[in-house]
DNA sequence: TGAAACACTGCATATTCATGCAGTACTAAC
DNA sequence: GTTAGTACTGCATGAATATGCAGTGTTTCA
């Protein structure tokens, strides 16, 4: 593993841009790039990206995005390590991006070192991506005691079972409790939750993580 | 902002280490050490941790533990940049720390330097972490292609509609269709997600992030 | 040309749910 | 010692949902 090459495919639309980093990447001694590609079609129709161990794909581009090309990339080769590379850092590219399954994530005005450390990371199976996306990363994970949606245990006990689908009259059984009793909890719930049925709580507890 | 120290609590049980670091900290010129603990109680009592911009917390303490602990820090002072700083890296854990508000995770077999970077990092908005540790939270974004729960695009129009709360009605109003219609493709959702009712669906629908 | 498979429509019925109103028991505060 | 709040129980009713069965029209494959 430690001498072995990491073969990389490039697939961006702009000329200028993949014939670049295709020189930067050619001259690092452990990288060899197998292809160079204007879109997500012609990279998957050569089938050199297949044998490939990183992969660095635009973000935008013209027929197949870079993020449905991650996505069918994940399908067929789950074991390619793709890196997203784009000049937008908004949230909703990046959470595309890497739901789709990309397991990296840069903007384009990387450095050429950070761009050749990045490849290596992926490849040895780190998540390379700046230190500002991954806060936005971690962000999104965070417990939001945004507003106040504070349900008291037994609340959040019952919506648990709500989320399961049991019927009131086999959470009644499972908490010992009356069916009265779990209508009342359900009222609260529902009232704290600013909805009024069952599976809008149960999304927006999800949602909120609080369940 | 360039010139000012970045005021640092320290929060681990363990003596050794709480003053191994304190040392390596104490020795850079930008950092300030305000304080080091050997539980959250204490930390929490002093009052000096509200003034840290950066807090390193070991994860198992006793007391309060440190989840509790940065869960609590998260909730009270949610501008202190919490690290977590533990032997354990497993999955549990560090999405449990990560979820409860902090914003970098090491292990303790980190350098000195990796120390000093990552509360740089922190400082800075980044999120410092293994690559390794990087790529698992990742990994948990990622889209599962696990089973065959494959729902076609009405299915999944239909889906988020439930999620939402939409009676049958109102979602054959939103998209053209007769109540029956909605009530044909809910049984072919049920059918394909394995369970047979709506709150149920909408929760495993938002568990496989296909909604 | 005929059989499936798919995407609906239509209807019937038992179950489950949402919601309003009334009452009890316990605790804490004034 | 009354008042207020919380945690229930109980009941009633209309609305929504789950599910079974019987169609129709279109596309696809043999």
């Amino acid at each position: 593993m430690g001498e072995s090459l990491i073969k990389i495919c490039i697939v961006e639309d702009n000329k200028y841009m993949r014939e670049g980093w295709q020189t930067i990447l050619d001259f690092e001694p452990d990288f060899c790039v197998l292809g160079a590609y204007n879109s997500c079609e012609s990279a998957f129709e050569s089938g050199e990206i297949n044998r490939s161990n990183v992969v660095l794909m635009d973000i935008e581009l013209s027929g197949m995005t870079g993020i449905e090309g991650v996505r069918y990339l994940k399908i067929h080769q789950p074991k390619i390590n793709v890196i997203m590379a784009t000049v937008f850092d908004d949230d909703r590219n990046i959470f595309d991006a890497l739901c789709a399954g990309a397991v990296g994530y840069l903007t384009k005005k990387v450095s050429p070192e950070e761009l050749c450390h990045a490849i290596r990371d992926a490849y040895r199976g780190g998540s390379p991506m700046t230190p500002q996306i991954a806060r936005r990363v971690i962000s999104s994970l965070h417990e939001s005691p945004d507003d106040e949606t504070k349900l008291n245990e037994r609340e959040l006990q019952i919506l648990n079972q709500l989320a399961t689908g049991n019927s009131y009259k086999t959470i009644a059984e499972e908490i010992f409790l009356s069916v009265d009793g779990v209508r009342y909890h359900i009222r609260n719930i529902y009232e704290k939750l600013q909805v009024n049925n069952r599976s809008e709580a149960v999304a927006k507890g999800l949602k909120k993580r609080i369940i």
